[in-house]
RNA sequence: GGCGCCAUGGUGCAUCGGUUAGCACACGGCUCUUUCAAGGCCGGGAGAGGGGUUCAACUCCCCUUGGCGCCGCCA
C-alpha cells in the first residue's frame, strides 16, 4: 500500500454491456495510474437492483484485460479497501448516512412517487426548475410520525445548502461554480435501503482513498452534490477529472441507439488488435501536444498527463480506429499474426485441431501474403479461403472480364502445361513461365495474369500471384487453371 | 425551460499573443505494380459571428449563435 501514490477506480455498474465510453474513461484510470505508479481500482457500483443485468461484470472484466489493463485491486484479486461490490457494503452507507442525518444534513422524506411525479408535472407546466420541494426537510417530530405512519419505508435525502455557491476545480475544465439556490435535495438512500451513486461513489472513494475520480462530463452537473457531501462529512475530495464524452457520428452521446458502434465486446470479436484499440482510445481526447500518431503502450504510460485531456467532445472515428488497426496488423511479425488468425481458420475449418506442422508451416506463408491487406482479423477466413479450398467460386464481375473471352481456354491451357512441366517450382521459374507463356502468344504479361488470377482463386484481386500461385501448389494449381479452362471452354 | 460544459478543415489532434495555421485519418489525383492493399508524391479543405484588451489575437475577456450534457427512489 503506497498511500501517497495516487489511486484511481473505474467504477461501471453491472447494468449492459461495456461500451466505448466505459472503457475510454478506464484507459485514462489506467494511464495515469501506471504512469504515477499509483494503483488502479475496480468497483463495481452494483446498487440498482433492477436494472442488473447477468454476466455484464464477467464482460467489463474480460474487456479490462483483453486491453491489458488488469486492475490492482477489484474483483477477483481482492484488496484491502474490500469488499469492491457496492451491495456488500451496506453496513458503510447506513453507517455514514446515520451522521448525516445526526448532523441535519439528511432527512427522511416519506413523499410518494405518485406525489413527485405530480410535483414534477406542475413544475414542468410553471417552467419552473425541477427538483424536489423539500417538503420534508424540516418535519416536526409530530408530522414525522405521522408520516412514517402513511409511508412506512421512507427514502432519505441530503439536504443541500441552498445559499452561495458550490465550486469546484476540475483537471479538464478548471474552475467550475454552481448556484447552490438551484441544487436540490437528491435522494442518497432509496427506499429499498440501497444507496444512490450520489451517495454510494462519495463514501467509497473516500474509504478506498481515491485520489482522483475520472468519469464523463456526463457528471460534471452533479459533481455539486458530491461536493456538498464531501463538505458535511469535512472529507478531503478528490481532483475532479471529467473528460469530454465520445460523441457518435450524428453527434450525440454514445447510447444503445448506436449499438453497433458501442458495444466493446464487438471489437474484440472483429478482431481488432488491443494495442491498436489503446492507443485509437488514448489519443481520443487525449494528446501528448504533439503530431504524432502511432504511441506504444509504453509510451502511452510515459506521456499520459491530466493536462493532455481535451476539452470539447470527440466524435468516434471508425475509419481511424481502422488506420491505426492496420498498421499494428503490419508491425506484427509474420509468427504473431499467424497465431491470431490460426483460431478463426480453425472455425472455418480450414486447419485441424491442433494444427500439424505442415498446416502451421503453411500457415506462415498464407500469412505472409495476406499480411499487408489484412485489417480485421475476422476477415481473415475469407481471405485466404483460396489457400485452403480448391472449390473456387468465380467473382461473377472478375470472370466477365477476365475469363469470357474466345482466347481465354487456349492461354489458361497454354499457362496449366507451362505451369505442369516446371521441374523446379520456385517463385522466379513461375513467374519466368507465366511472362514466358505471354511472350509466346504474343500477348501482354496483364493478359495472361489476370485469367490466371481468376482460375486460380476467383477474385480479381488479393496478393501478387505469382506468391500465391507458389504457396498453393503446383499440382493444385494446375488443377484449378484445367478445370476453369474446361468450364470456359464452351 | 433551468443549469453546466464546449467551439481550429468532413473527422481526431497540434499551435497555449507574433507561424505561409502544422500533423494524421478520410477524400481527389499521380506514381509503383499483374490485381487489391501497403508505400511514395501532389492537391482541395479550418480558426462560428460580433464586440473588446493589445503594437499584435485562433490563442485573453464579454455577448450572440450553435453543439452536447444534466435536471430519476438510473448510474
Amino acid at each position: 500500500m503506497t498511500p501517497d501514490k495516487p489511486r484511481l477506480r473505474m467504477a461501471p455498474s453491472p447494468t449492459g454491456s461495456p461500451h466505448i465510453g466505459n472503457i475510454r474513461t478506464a484507459v485514462f484510470d489506467y494511464l495515469y495510474a501506471r504512469h504515477t505508479g499509483g494503483t488502479f481500482v475496480l468497483r463495481i457500483e452494483d446498487t440498482d437492483r433492477n436494472r442488473f443485468v447477468e454476466g455484464s461484470l464477467e464482460e467489463m472484466m474480460r474487456a479490462l484485460r483483453w486491453m491489458g489493463m488488469q486492475w490492482d485491486e477489484g474483483p477477483e484479486v481482492g484488496g484491502p479497501f474490500g469488499p469492491y461490490f457496492q451491495s456488500q457494503r451496506l453496513d458503510f452507507y447506513h453507517k455514514y448516512v446515520r451522521r448525516l442525518i445526526d448532523s441535519g444534513r439528511a432527512y427522511y422524506c416519506y413523499c410518494t412517487k405518485e406525489r413527485l411525479e405530480e410535483m414534477r408535472k406542475v413544475q414542468e407546466a410553471a417552467k419552473l426548475p425541477p427538483g424536489y420541494d423539500r417538503r420534508c426537510r424540516d418535519l416536526d417530530e409530530q408530522s414525522r410520525n405521522q408520516c412514517a405512519q402513511e409511508n412506512p419505508k421512507p427514502v432519505i435525502r441530503f439536504a443541500m445548502n441552498t445559499q452561495g455557491v458550490t465550486e469546484l476545480e476540475d483537471a479538464v475544465r478548471g474552475h467550475v461554480s454552481f448556484r447552490n439556490d438551484l441544487q436540490d435535495d437528491f435522494v442518497i438512500i432509496k427506499a429499498d435501503g440501497y444507496p444512490t451513486y450520489h451517495f454510494a461513489s462519495v463514501v467509497d472513494d473516500h474509504l478506498m482513498k481515491i485520489t482522483h475520480v475520472v468519469r464523463g462530463d456526463e457528471w460534471l452537473s452533479s459533481a455539486p452534490k458530491h461536493m456538498q457531501i464531501y463538505e458535511a462529512f469535512g472529507w478531503q475530495p478528490p481532483v475532479w477529472v471529467h473528460p469530454s464524452l465520445i460523441l457518435d457520428e450524428t453527434g450525440k452521446k454514445l447510447s444503445k441507439r448506436s449499438e453497433a458502434q458501442t458495444r466493446f465486446l464487438s471489437y474484440i470479436e472483429d478482431g481488432y488488435l488491443p494495442d491498436a484499440m489503446l492507443n485509437f482510445l488514448a489519443t481520443m481526447g487525449w494528446s501528448a501536444g504533439e503530431d504524432r500518431k502511432l504511441y506504444s503502450r509504453e509510451e502511452l504510460i510515459e506521456k499520459f498527463s491530466l493536462e493532455g485531456i481535451t476539452n470539447h467532445p470527440a466524435i468516434f472515428d471508425l475509419a481511424k480506429l481502422n488506420d491505426l488497426q492496420g498498421e499494428y496488423v503490419r508491425m506484427l511479425t509474420v509468427g504473431q499474426l499467424a497465431d491470431m488468425i490460426l483460431p478463426r481458420l480453425q472455425q472455418a475449418g480450414f486447419i485441424s485441431e491442433p494444427p500439424s506442422a505442415q498446416e502451421l508451416d503453411y500457415l506462415h506463408k498464407v500469412t505472409g501474403l495476406i499480411q499487408d491487406r489484412l485489417v480485421l482479423l475476422k476477415e481473415a477466413p475469407e481471405m485466404v479461403s483460396f489457400f485452403y479450398s480448391d472449390e473456387i467460386e468465380y467473382d461473377e464481375k472478375g470472370a466477365k472480364k477476365h475469363l469470357a473471352k474466345d482466347t481465354t481456354p487456349a492461354i489458361l491451357k497454354a499457362v496449366s502445361i507451362k505451369l505442369a512441366s516446371l521441374e523446379e517450382w520456385s517463385l522466379a521459374n513461375i513467374e519466368a513461365a507465366l511472362r514466358g507463356v505471354a511472350d509466346a502468344l504474343g500477348v501482354k504479361a496483364a493478359d495472361i495474369i489476370h485469367p490466371t488470377r481468376m482460375a486460380v482463386t476467383g477474385r480479381t484481386w488479393g496478393p501478387g500471384l505469382f506468391e500465391l500461385i507458389e504457396v498453393v501448389g503446383q499440382s493444385r494449381v494446375v488443377a484449378r487453371i484445367d478445370c476453369c479452362a474446361e468450364k470456359y471452354g464452351h
